[in-house]
DNA sequence: GTACTTGTCTACCATATGGTAGAGAGCACG
DNA sequence: CGTGCTCTCTACCATATGGTAGACAAGTAC
């Protein structure tokens, strides 16, 4: 039963789940290793430093970002607006589904530069890519005009923050339910439509 | 000189500086200590414990949001979309020479619910008043149609979103310059009047 | 069988952290 | 003067945390 999932792969499951929903400064490696169901020095084994382990979380769930991501794009029509809502579905999806997943990202900014460094080049070329699109479709006019740059970084805030915001969306009385998942991601789309539309 | 401005104020100030930086689980009482100048027993003098501080800053935080919306709405004409604009340079301003005023209310969803409670009870009444007026002016045809719930929660996704993110920003090569924070904040109004508009 | 590698464990350790106990300085009031 | 109040401090403490050292079992190579 142990060993149906090679260890390594649960620690970082288990630590991803962890450090996004509760942050990485407070999740401590006890927690970790008994989520788990292993001794504190099985993470070590694997994970050299905590350290360590934060940065392989990190470059696995940029990853899965990007492979989610490309496959979205890869499976749409020409269309801007349908291509970005295609991206958006994919992302949303697993996002909800495990809130810890954007929530890490946010994360990022509080660690140590050189773990930051590494998430953002493993993330760049997927950002360099999506500004190059923006910008060409806002020149063939079937995007509102803007600087590319500052766009994308919107859309992205307004998707991850809205995901990785449950107090917020409890205020307005808002409850994860499937029902209203669904309203929400239909908001979201219809948001991000209204703000990219040229 | 340590008279100037009352202890517990001084405190108050470093810990929402701190918290909203680098997270409430990773600033020590210690550190906010040596920042304010002071021992550590002097914090606990003024607040019991350290769940104390963080209610007592996030409730000063929401204070301050209030106090600068409330001004911004009174100050504007009657159409929607300037009041919201209004409204997103109140918030926009202290955010940015602060960012830890907003990275302080992403930091709600992880502490003990009694102190997330309070957050929310004290915001409710100005989230409720938003509530209303997007749906009356969505009603009037002012404003783009939709749930104003969920509308009203993915406005304050965008803005805390974007003001929050400074690594997502760092990716598309912004730099928190005076013009790069001007674009950023025009790039910002654009996209939600975009996004709002009917 | 012996040597080596891999993976997991128990036993510790140094440090940092939130918090307690209580002393002392300054001041107001009688 | 003396009593009590306000505010800050030094001296501790129990616990939790990241990390080290090294034992032990199960293969695998020769």
């Amino acid at each position: 039963m142990t060993a149906k999932t090679p260890t390594r792969e649960r620690i970082l499951d288990a630590a991803t789940d962890l450090f996004g929903l509760r942050g990485v400064d407070s999740v401590s490696l006890d927690v970790i290793a008994a989520e788990v169901g292993v001794a504190k020095q099985t993470l070590l084994y694997w994970f050299p430093s905590k350290d360590d382990l934060v940065q392989a979380v990190l470059v696995q769930a940029a990853l899965q970002l990007t492979v989610a991501i490309e496959a979205a794009i890869r499976a749409t029509t020409d269309d801007p607006l349908d291509r970005i809502e295609a991206v958006v579905r994919a992302v949303f999806r697993p996002a909800v589904r495990r809130p810890s997943l954007l929530g890490l990202i946010r994360e990022v900014s509080r660690l140590s530069p050189a773990v930051g460094e590494r998430f953002h080049a493993e993330l760049a070329p997927l950002v360099a890519r999506a500004v190059v699109y923006l910008q060409k479709e806002m020149d063939r006019g079937r995007l509102r005009q803007g600087d590319p740059r500052l766009v994308a970084a919107l859309c992205y805030a307004t998707v991850t923050g809205i995901a990785t915001e449950p107090e917020v969306l409890r205020s307005v009385g808002w409850s994860p339910t499937t029902a209203d998942l669904r309203r929400l991601r239909t908001e979201l789309l219809a948001f991000l439509r209204a703000a990219l539309a040229p």
